[in-house]
DNA sequence: AAATTCACG
DNA sequence: GACGTACGTGAATTTC
């Protein structure tokens, strides 16, 4: 068929695709040789999904894969940074590429590429070519480059998303009509590609600017007439570069092609071919599944594995993720049959939606349960029915929902069933959820403190990155229910056909990641690590949420008053010594002042030519004049007043008079818990004016604080990981461990010790911790490099044992791509190998995770015991600050708390780990935090 | 949304 | 030989 009018071609970014499928997945090899293969596995995958979605009317008549060829093109002659910083291609990848090619002439579709010429060259001279054929045209792609071809019968669509991007999608992303967009683009330049633009011009001023004068060419003559100066500048002094820019982005559509649209017509695979190819690559599910899609006996695929080693798992046959299959449970008759089968199987996947992100005071909206791959359900419990209005409050509720408290009661049995394994991703948020309805959810399974366990410092844990990656599926985005920003709405209001198709979907792909996880654990081997360290800490850190801390809001209030007057105070003078007045907020009108007008000494710093105005340069500044020392005044007050004691007040809870922080688990790589909503990790202590914010952390009425906090952990942990004698020693006999360090490296008696050589040998004592080096601890002590790097030169010749676990380590790190804790914790470290300056984050903090992740490791053990132990005393256990624990207890049992928790923590290591150096525990308590610490 | 600054261990 | 560094976090504020 001559293409032309009513017909419709399917342009597939490939380049694109392969570079998604490479790193969405996990690398995976050809079992007979051990070729890498992920990359062409996930590419079949999608083209098999893209030709079985492509029925009904709007199937395409035409349809082509196009690829980049050659990393020279004609950008590269116009100007040779073009992409000149993307990284080399991955190893693995390379000999995928051309594996890729002959996929797609397997599956029978155009592959079309063209030496010297970018893909989207050859789709933007197609589409056009289309396009005045008369016919339509979808992009299947979502490289915002392309997005200046829509229009006219032209479309974009996300393969990821799914969601088509016409002439409004794009008026949405670049503010402008589809044929200003490159407009906008050489404006705003692309770190991406390394295209220049405007420097201090993003796409929403080019937006506005291109609005304003129609087009890019009469911007830049007509550039005099802006009023803001620098904008006017830099357009006038960077016109060449702007001009490049929009050749570089500028698509070629006029290519002369050595094929036509006619050449691109569909076809349909030819079994052996496509089936001879994935037998080839042993690809065993996918030729399964194309063989019954085409009614053909499907090929053997022998069983080979090189020397024996690491048969890869078979990929697992489930059904593809559905939202229309999912099942709203409308009666008690439904939810009896869901409860059952789950009691059949002994798991089930739970996910619970809500008003709100805050656990403490959000209402439960629905549940949505899953039992296996595809078979999922969701409980709408109190959605409002659609024509309710909020405004007065429309408060009825919609039809096909059951009673709250009675699904509740008939849940709840299986929700506490010891013999059923409740599966959730981040299960703390739900277990908090369910406990405020009265239901103590037991026993778990958490897919986010799986993957932590496995994979922390590979990627982040949450369910969107989990699903891309493992399921190479993007979950449907709360935002499209919700909305964002003014005009959001709560879940409750949000229609139960869409919630069933986001909820379920939710608890769907949860037990898909769980059957996948789960026997990935030992194998990973870290059974131990998830079974003991971080699934045991979900109900422990939910109680201590649900407990919270008391905040006296009298108290905070007052110095919130006081600050506000030493700031106004210290404005003034600021202003004075300035001659001028100015937001002492803005280290950018700071900067000027003091550099530019008072001429101090000082350079510009950092890719926004802003001066620095950091703590460290107006300490050095001081000395000069008053003004930085003021400066420094105010902003101490100023973090107090800001973060502490105005932003606490707000998150006292009004039904507790408490206030509840969230704890993430798997936040930090480390293994250590991080505080948000509020941080209450980071309360000043360091400061005697900072320290007073903790008066207000106050025991209820007849109830102490009591604070038990590790001496030195860290540094006990290096001496043993790193076998350090002398200072293993030294921690057995409770000597002064920096002192010893000084006397040690400086030959001076301890009798004879000075603070200060002292407290030069506890910066060099953390800086190991840190990975030390030269220019660190010179900055930290403000001495020259030169002398820095002899401390260090003598540390290691005194102490060698250090010297040997660095080295060892960096070796098992670039190695195996990972460090361990001495309990077992992996910490994975892709950049350990990079070159440039990212090596030496990474070495660093290869050397660095091992000690803060032991020590994790340690308090997560105490905490996990802790309840147990400390069951029959009327004390609760409130916060953890990485060495610390607080806790709330009856005045009468202090004593009692004391001597049980302390004998928990400094036996948490036992009898997983013997360490020859002992755990100290210090305690100290009072009527609030301040006195206890 | 990014950059800057600063609070903690 | 130069580069640019202490490790791990979260939050408020200003600027673009």
């Amino acid at each position: 068929m001559a293409f032309g009018k009513g017909c419709h071609l399917h342009l597939i970014d490939g380049s694109a695709y392969i570079f998604r499928a490479f790193h969405a997945l996990p690398p995976l090899s050809r079992k007979s040789d051990g070729l890498p293969i992920g990359a062409v596995s996930g590419f079949c995958n999608m083209l098999q999904r893209y030709v079985e979605g492509n029925t009904g009317p709007d199937a395409p008549t035409h349809v082509a894969v196009v690829f980049d060829k050659g990393s020279h093109t004609f950008r590269n002659d116009l100007y040779d940074q073009y992409k000149a910083n993307r990284d080399e291609m991955p190893e693995d990848l390379r000999p995928q590429i051309p594996l890729t090619r002959r996929a797609t002439e397997a599956f029978n579709i155009a592959c079309k590429e063209i030496e010297g010429f970018e893909a989207d060259d050859i789709m933007a001279t197609l589409a056009c070519q289309a396009r005045e054929a008369g016919g339509r045209v979808t992009l299947l792609s979502s490289d915002k480059d392309l997005m200046q071809l829509v229009g006219d019968g032209v479309e974009m669509l996300d393969p990821m998303k799914n969601k088509r991007i016409d002439r409004e999608g794009v008026m949405e992303k670049f503010g402008v009509a589809p044929d200003r967009v490159v407009d906008v683009q050489a404006l705003a330049g692309d770190s991406v590609d390394n295209v220049p633009g405007a420097p201090g011009i993003g796409i929403k001023t080019a937006a506005l600017l291109i609005n304003e004068f129609g087009s890019l060419e009469e911007l830049l003559d007509r550039a005099e007439e802006i009023k803001q100066p620098k904008r006017r500048q830099t357009l006038i002094e960077k016109r060449d570069q702007i001009e490049l820019s929009k050749k570089l982005v500028q698509l070629d559509h006029g290519m002369e092609l050595p094929f036509t649209l006619d050449d691109l017509e569909v076809r349909d695979p030819d079994p052996e071919t496509l089936l001879g190819f994935l037998t080839e690559m042993e690809f065993r599910t996918l030729t399964k599944r194309i063989s019954e899609k085409m009614g053909v006996e499907a090929p053997v695929i022998p069983d080979t594995t090189p020397d024996g080693a690491n048969p890869s798992e078979a990929a697992p046959d489930w059904p593809a993720i559905d939202p229309e299959a999912y099942e709203w449970v409308r009666d008690m008759d439904a939810l009896e049959r869901w409860i059952t089968q789950a009691h059949e199987r002994g798991w089930v996947a739970v996910d619970t939606e809500t008003t709100g992100l805050n656990e403490m005071t959000c209402d439960l909206v629905g549940i949505s349960l899953a039992i296996e791959p595809g078979k999922a359900c969701y409980v709408p419990l109190i959605h409002k029915a659609s024509g309710s209005d909020d405004l007065f409050g429309g408060d009825d509720l919609a039809e096909g929902q059951i009673g709250l408290e009675t699904a509740l009661d008939a849940l709840r049995p299986l929700l506490e069933d010891p013999a059923v394994m409740k599966i959730g991703q981040n299960m703390k948020y739900d277990a908090k959820v369910f406990a405020r309805y009265g239901i103590a959810i037991a026993p778990i399974d958490d897919t986010m403190l799986m993957s932590y366990a496995m994979n922390a410092g590979q990627h982040g844990h949450g369910m969107d990155t989990l699903s891309e990656r493992y399921l190479s599926h993007s979950p449907i985005p709360i935002k499209e229910l919700l909305g964002s920003g003014k005009k959001m709405i709560t879940f409750d209001r949000v229609p139960i056909a869409d919630a069933v198709k986001y909820a379920a979907e939710d608890a769907d792909i949860t037990l898909r990641l769980w059957k996948t996880f789960k026997p990935q654990l030992h194998k990973a081997r870290v059974t131990r690590v998830y079974e003991g360290l971080e699934r045991p800490l979900v109900p422990v850190l939910a109680q201590m949420e649900r407990t919270g801390i008391k905040v006296d809001r009298d108290t905070l209030s007052r110095m919130s008053g006081a600050f506000a007057q030493k700031m106004a105070q210290l404005e003034e003078e600021i202003h004075e010594l300035a001659g001028e007045s100015f937001n002492v907020g803005s280290p950018k009108q700071l900067g000027e002042i003091l550099f530019d007008k008072m001429g101090l000494e000082g350079g510009k710093k950092g890719k926004t030519g802003a001066y620095a105005t950091g703590a460290d340069i107006l300490e050095d500044l001081a000395t000069e004049h008053d003004l930085p020392a003021r400066v420094l005044d105010w902003r101490q007050v100023s973090k107090l007043k800001s973060t502490y004691t105005d932003a606490l007040q707000e998150h006292i809870n009004p039904e507790t008079g408490r206030v509840h922080t969230s704890y993430s688990i798997a936040g930090a790589n480390t293994g250590r818990l991080a505080s948000n909503d509020p941080n209450l990790q980071n309360i000043p202590v360091r400061s005697e004016e900072g320290r007073r914010i903790r008066e207000a952390f106050v025991a209820e009425e007849g109830k102490v604080l009591v604070s038990l906090d590790y001496s030195q952990i860290e540094l006990r942990i290096l001496a043993q990981m790193a076998d350090l004698p002398a200072l293993k020693d030294a921690f057995r006999q409770g000597h002064d461990i920096h002192a010893m360090t000084a006397s040690e490296m400086f030959n001076v008696p301890l009798d004879e010790m000075t603070s200060d050589i002292r407290r030069q040998a506890k910066a060099i004592n953390f800086g190991v911790i840190y990975g030390i080096s030269g220019f660190g601890l010179a900055r930290n002590l403000r001495i020259p490099r030169a002398e820095a790097q002899g401390f260090i030169d003598r540390y290691f010749e005194r102490f060698p044992g250090i010297k040997t676990y660095m080295d060892d380590t960096i070796a098992f790190a670039k190695e195996h791509k990972r460090v361990e804790t001495l309990f077992g914790r992996q910490i994975h470290t892709p950049e350990i190998s990079a070159k440039g300056p990212r090596a030496g984050f990474a070495r660093r903090a290869a050397i660095n995770a091992p000690i803060q992740g032991t020590a994790a490791d340690i308090i997560r053990r105490a905490m996990v015991r802790m309840p147990g132990a400390i069951a029959d005393l009327p004390a609760k256990m409130l916060l953890q600050v990485h060495d610390e624990l607080l806790f709330e207890v009856e005045s009468g049992a202090v004593d009692d708390l004391i001597g049980t928790a302390k004998e928990v923590m400094e036996g948490a290591a036992a009898p997983v780990v013997h360490l020859d150096v002992p755990l100290v525990v210090d305690a100290g308590q009072g009527a609030n935090w301040a006195e206890a610490h």
